[in-house]
DNA sequence: AAAGTCTGTGCAAACGTTTGCATTGGCTTT
DNA sequence: AAAGCCAATGCAAACGTTTGCACAGACTTT
């Protein structure tokens, strides 16, 4: 347990020249002696010397950390954007603190809280479906912190953002069950806070219009994405005098549950009542009965997408170049599975 | 973006008393007097200080961070254990750097790398299936840095380990099927690099050899755990003259792999070959068709108890007691699924 | 009234780096 | 031989904290 930490003084010292010296020796500046140079370097390597983060930090104000804040990493479609976010800002040589807000928004402020502590270079974020202020954001802000949110984005607050055609894909998958004859179609969406359940109705809406069908509110709830709260819901669906033939579910999560309400009461999914639902849930293609068609969500673009984005405003703050809030949007793609 | 962050200083300099006397006004420290202690906590609040981590490293030679290196966020298992690991450390005020090997032994080793550059307090890994040599970890011993391995531990190589007792849960899942008449049962096991893989094999024998049966070397094959893999060594026992009644899967993955194959191949699963795996895969509730019966891995509570007995190591090297290396081992417990 | 004891505060060094500004010694110029 | 120059190196301050020690003043003791 030597739990002995070689410095650049000690270096010094064994060589009988200054801690400066042997700084500069160790970035290769130019000004230094080839001969010491080396001989610097050949120390250092040999002692496995390398940099105190604490001391560079104090220097550079730069402590080249990332915080994310997601929901859950079990679900397939966040761990498998960390990894996007992983593999480009490990590239960069940062390194990443995962925290997850499990839907609650007071983990999430917490989370986030704790990124300040730690004076983290910036934030990637999915919002919490409690989430309903964003006045922590604000307070990372004020403390020069920028932040990107992907997939689950703010509303009515301007920010950096990566996400996909939510809207477009809704359009999309609830007119391919129109084009199979299916017309009675029910959504059980997310939380009205979620931008991202707004885009979804949207795009519900606008096909059942544009099909000349009539938008019937029953046809349309609202869960808080908990098993829970999502049976009631599609209990209410089934309990209704005209009973929906298919089910756009808000996820695969949210689908898989409905589902399982159906075969508890005597209907057969993707039979009886059809399923469709945004993947995040790659996993699903070792079910029997997956929801028969689904739009993809491009999980692993999009954490890259953002952290690229990141890395991007903060060269730029270091550049001093005042930008304008930045936008990806990734495009549509429904995938039909049966 | 007023970068600006308040130091103790600009707090001394505003209410004319010295840097020592804020510091200690801000830690309650009794020979401070009441009334400055308030006015200094009061400023502090209304200009969001934080103490800069930098500072505090620097001193305290702490950074109250832990990392993670274990293979796949998106398997269940691993984020469940993550999510333990998480709820313990953030309570003691830690932050968690994740980083996933995916199997890699370079990125473990790079990952490693990188957390002794950023001087983690402490480390909790599960091993990557290629890991065979173990340098890197001694590496993180010279700087004083303490590891526990969790699940995937390392074999010949004495450490902090928490794992399940895998060779219990072998030899009673493969019990379990000779309980049910089930003689000929195949393994399908990870590499032999793997300890879980032999201990596996040690269940898996010793229930063999209990039971009277006859050990078939052709019955037992490893894979390094990816789809390819796993077909290639699946499509091997189904080749065997003898096709097994059953399969034990290393993991559920592996079980779902090895089903895929099993149904192009005309063999329904769970009736024509029964299948048992480990249950790293909770989303496996929502199957048709899963394993009839796995092991719990108890993922959680194993994430739980590494995050334990590295904050308790970390706490005893500061108090200097030269402890011997720990080990939890869980219970086992076996879930009949149908 | 001198000595002692509190209470409340300040000084300055230390942690490991970086970096602007010297300083040194040897070499070329005149 | 005096002046100037360059290459190579060193000094010291700064980054934001903590902390051992010292100090001032006011109050008690004798």
């Amino acid at each position: 347990m030597e739990k002995h930490q070689t410095t650049i003084k000690e270096i010094a010292q064994a060589l009988n020249v200054s801690i400066s010296t042997v700084s500069r020796a160790l970035k290769g500046d130019p000004r230094i002696g080839l001969r010491t140079t080396q001989r610097v370097n050949e120390l250092a390597k040999s002692l496995h010397y390398t940099p105190n983060p604490a001391a560079l930090l104090l220097k550079n104000k730069k402590t080249f950390t990332i915080g994310v804040v997601l929901p859950y990493l079990k679900e397939e479609f966040f761990s498998m954007a960390i990894t996007g976010i992983e593999d480009i800002l490990s590239e960069k040589g940062y390194n990443v603190f995962v925290s997850q807000s499990r839907d609650s928004y007071d983990r999430e402020v917490k989370a986030i809280k704790s990124f300040i502590n730690s004076r983290v270079d910036g934030v990637i974020v999915s919002l919490s479906v409690e989430t309903e202020n964003y006045e922590h954001f604000k307070e990372l802000e004020e403390f020069g912190i920028p932040v990107v949110f992907f997939d689950r984005t703010p509303v009515n607050f301007p920010a950096h953002t990566v996400k996909c055609n939510v809207l477009e894909g809704a359009f999309q998958i609830v007119n391919y069950l129109v084009s199979r004859g299916i017309t009675k179609i029910a959504l059980i969406n997310g939380t009205e806070s979620l931008g991202v359940s707004k885009e979804r109705l949207d795009g519900y809406s606008s096909a059942i219009h544009k099909n000349g069908l009539k938008f019937a509110p029953d046809y349309v709830k609202f869960t808080n994405l908990t098993k829970e709260d999502t049976e009631v819901k599609m209990l209410e669906l089934l309990a209704l005098d005209d009973t929906p033939q298919a089910i756009f579910a808000f996820n695969d999560y949210v689908a898989l549950d409905a589902m399982q309400v159906c075969k508890q009461h005597g209907y057969i999914p993707n039979k009886d009542i059809y399923f469709v639902s945004f993947a995040n849930l790659p996993i699903c293609t070792y079910m029997e009965n997956p929801p028969i068609a689904s739009v993809e969500q491009f999980a692993y673009t999009m954490g890259e997408r953002a952290a690229e984005m990141l890395v991007n405003v903060i060269d730029d703050i270091n550049t001093n170049s005042e930008e304008p809030f930045r936008e990806v949007v990734l495009g549509t793609e429904i995938r039909i599975h049966c």
